[in-house]
DNA sequence: CGGGCCGCTTGATGATGATCAAGTCCGCAG
DNA sequence: CTGCGGACTTGATCATCATCAAGCGGCCCG
């Protein structure tokens, strides 16, 4: 499956890949391959080894742990992205299921490959580790977000977010279902709805997919997003520049944890 | 504030170290001092910038995260562990503050030097990369069992986990406070007595610091752990190897979650 | 067009964890 | 020795969240 020269350009783009040498590139390049996937299709199970790693290029992906017959949504991920990166550098078993939320496109590169890469060409090396960070700093995110906020105070935060990666504009669609929101956040579906209702006095408006943010400064309040939870506040200076990098981890959806 | 021999040995033997040429290791080793810090020393505060890379040599640590007056540990720390590596990566502010439980010998490495080695010795950006790789995983592993066990499940699956960590015996002692424990778990001390009291029926046995698992194999029905989840049970090959890495990572203490 | 499935909501109830308030034990300083 | 403070426990109460059950509404398929 040959990628168009679009695509190879959008991942090459990508802070991972930009500072790597061309032929660490290429030879990265020569083992990937490009394939589509309809959605609910899983890529790959928690405990399976893992043999690629996997850039989203088009559509929405969904990484999610179990354990004792209960499921929970560990990240959102949405182009483009990389993940499954931190199983492919140590060559070891998937700690989280992979499945596609909507058809997708996902270029996959040989696991193997990347090793040899990082061993050969330090910029590239040096990039894994920048990505990693990101990634790992997304997830101390998380945490804190877990377990120091309410639910309500999630749902608030997340919705801030969201406004801000959608435009700034005072309405913003959730781009995938419900369900799959409530798990994210940590809570059940109806737990969601409830927590809905209770922002509705914050001048939260919702329509089905589509949610209104009527009184910014009031939900503002109740959430009291902080910049070393919440990455869409960047601090003033270097929003361009070193810490790009992590902004483009976690600006992948809320709480950014590919890998 | 010049080191023991003994010291620099141990920390060369670290994964992160020992893969790395002489003269980057030396080129670290000389802008890097060792400060004794007593209890309760706050090391680096949660926004600061982060100048330099930590490793505690002997002591105990702890890192925590707040939001909104409210205060939780995200990790406690073990000789021989790092910690900030990310924030040091990416050259940006701690997202967590670090704080010495326990008088401690600290090393600390100029960051500045951290990065320009990963530059030139693509052998210590590997090492790097699969030293956050180690901490990303611990991290996911700390995400799982906050969403998806309660709380007497996950304070028993810590025992199981800090009984093997302390050599399998039937008895073992509690390292800090249980009010750190507590926190650690995300939940209040008061919480985490009544879960003392329920693991009681599960032949646990406390008394004071000194915990005793009487019948392991009914705790572990409780606890049911996993191994996508507690570090601790590692897959039977491999207890050598590449993986050894990550086991580094997460032995750490219950939730690896270093910087 | 009708029927059924699925996502979402709502209400009622129950479990789990947080908070508030004592009270005990222990180490330490006066 | 005495008194104080801090860690831990215990009980009572309250808030939060999960579970169970039912009902609505859209959408696809027969």
């Amino acid at each position: 499956m040959p990628m168009r020269n679009v695509d190879i350009e959008r991942v090459r783009a990508l802070p991972l890949f930009s500072t790597a040498a061309s032929r660490t590139f290429d030879a990265l390049m020569t083992g990937g391959f490009l394939q589509k996937f309809p959605a609910g299709t899983t890529l790959l199970m928690e405990g399976d080894p893992v043999d690629f790693l996997y850039v989203l290029i088009e559509g929405l992906a969904e990484l999610q742990g179990t354990w004792n017959d209960k499921e929970t949504t560990l990240a959102v991920l949405r182009p483009v992205s990389t993940f499954i990166l931190a199983a492919v550098v140590l060559d070891a078993e998937a700690l989280m299921t992979a499945r596609t939320i909507d058809r997708s496109d996902i270029l996959m590169i040989s696991g193997e490959a990347v090793r040899r890469a990082m061993k050969e060409d330090a910029a590239f090396a040096v990039a894994v580790a920048e990505e990693l960070s990101g990634c790992y700093r997304g997830l101390v995110r998380t945490v804190k977000n877990q377990k120091l906020r309410g639910a309500s105070e999630r749902l608030a935060n997340y919705l801030l977010a969201e406004q801000v990666s959608q435009g700034g504009g005072p309405t913003l669609s959730l781009p995938h279902e419900k369900r799959v929101l409530a798990s994210l956040l940590g809570m059940t579906p109806e737990n969601l709805s409830r927590a809905f209702a209770n922002l509705a006095d914050y001048g939260v408006l919702v329509n089905g997919p589509e949610v209104s943010i009527l009184r910014p400064a009031v939900l503002d309040r109740l959430a009291k997003p902080d910049r070393l939870i919440d990455s869409h506040l960047q601090p003033s200076s270097a929003r361009i520049g070193m810490a790009a990098r992590e902004c483009h981890a976690s600006a992948a959806g809320k709480a950014a944890a590919y890998n």
